[in-house]
DNA sequence: GGGAATAAATAGATCGAGTCCAACAATTAG
DNA sequence: CTAATTGTTGGACTCGATCTATTTATTCCC
């Protein structure tokens, strides 16, 4: 295969990226100065990322393969919501003390605002759209008359993804001693999904 | 009170944005376009909105005021997730046909990509806040020992925020003939809350 | 070895959202 | 009238993001 070998990759950029996040801010930190420590210029970084706020965002971007994955391996369950459950475990064993996104567990250092941790709740979407599509496959399959059906597996994914992302972010804040972030995922998404299965 | 009167208000540039959005698309609408429009200066617009995407939430941002009356008046509730449910039906019910965000009737006409939607959920994180301030005076003033009360307040709150965004994209994608959106609303907040009020 | 094909990097330019400050303008109060 | 107050504007700037043309670094094939 011809072509001009990378002179750098999403690694390399993320950990100079990281750097500079903890040492100057988020905000001060220009796609400039990334590049520069990653020894390519600044055009490259859109070679890489689409955006400087993906470079903030690579775990929980990461763990969206993870969910398709394990959603995946369950295509065929006869307890869809309870293999909601399980794929989100699953997905959430992936986030280990070392895969904690610095953006949840060092948003003090990095000056990031509100508006930025907000901005990894739309990006999550993502995955509730997995699930949505996940449930109206397994769901409505089994019973394609009701009427209000694709409303229910929307709301079931993002109530899901919601209470998830709440487990998430008490997981963070809990420091580098937490328990395991799927015990938190799981505390939290049992009672959401108990509450549509029951009617 | 002394003074220079305004010369433009929100709800002026709010409308010029409309037309332009609706006839433009959002991403090729300027703001220089938008303040031409409604007869100031481009920098003028930074007096009434803090940023360009401001213009596709107006209602939303707007309801969040109604939210914070609907949980104060229920401050002293012995029901705190059926006066969080009301809270939101009586936030729900300010969305009239009229009412409804552009945003979410109109995305294919203005070029709205599902990113530009999805920063909706973000915003809407404001909303959550409050109801989990709401659900953290009110549950654990009546057993404060439980360590895990402030997780379960935040997972109630986003998980509610979920539901209650999944309802409203489906009501807004209904149609003129829509339903009103409380219906919406109810039918998909009441699993949720059910869910964590069992146990 | 050399040329062609391929893929990646780079330079340079541009746009537009957003920030900021100084100067100007429109009102009221004394 | 002057001073205080509030709002507008012009101008300059930053920086993320986009885009294009050129250059560069590799492989493949004759």
């Amino acid at each position: 295969m011809a072509g001009r070998p990378r002179a750098s990759s999403q690694r390399m950029l993320e950990e100079a990226a990281s750097e500079l996040f903890l040492e100057s801010g988020y905000a001060k930190t220009t796609i400039e100065q990334i590049t520069q420590r990653a020894g390519v210029s600044r055009n490259t970084f859109f070679n890489y990322f689409t955006a400087k706020s993906d470079l903030l965002w690579v775990e929980l971007d990461a763990s969206l393969q993870a969910l398709t994955d394990a959603l995946a391996e369950r295509a065929t369950s006869d307890d869809p919501l309870g293999a909601v459950q399980e794929a989100l475990l699953v997905t959430a064993a992936g986030f280990t003390a070392e895969r904690a996104p610095l953006v949840l567990t060092q948003y003090e250092v990095m000056g990031i605002d509100a508006e930025l941790k907000a901005a990894g709740l739309a990006r999550a979407l993502a995955h509730a759209d997995l699930i949505e599509r996940y449930l109206v496959a397994r769901l409505w399959a089994a019973n394609p008359l009701a009427a209000d059906r694709p409303l229910q597996a929307r709301a079931i994914a993002l109530a899901v993804l919601g209470a998830a992302a709440a487990a998430v972010g008490r997981w963070a804040a809990d420091g580098p001693s937490r328990a395991p972030l799927v015990s938190y995922v799981e505390r939290v998404v049992h009672p959401v999904l108990r509450g549509f299965s029951t009617g």
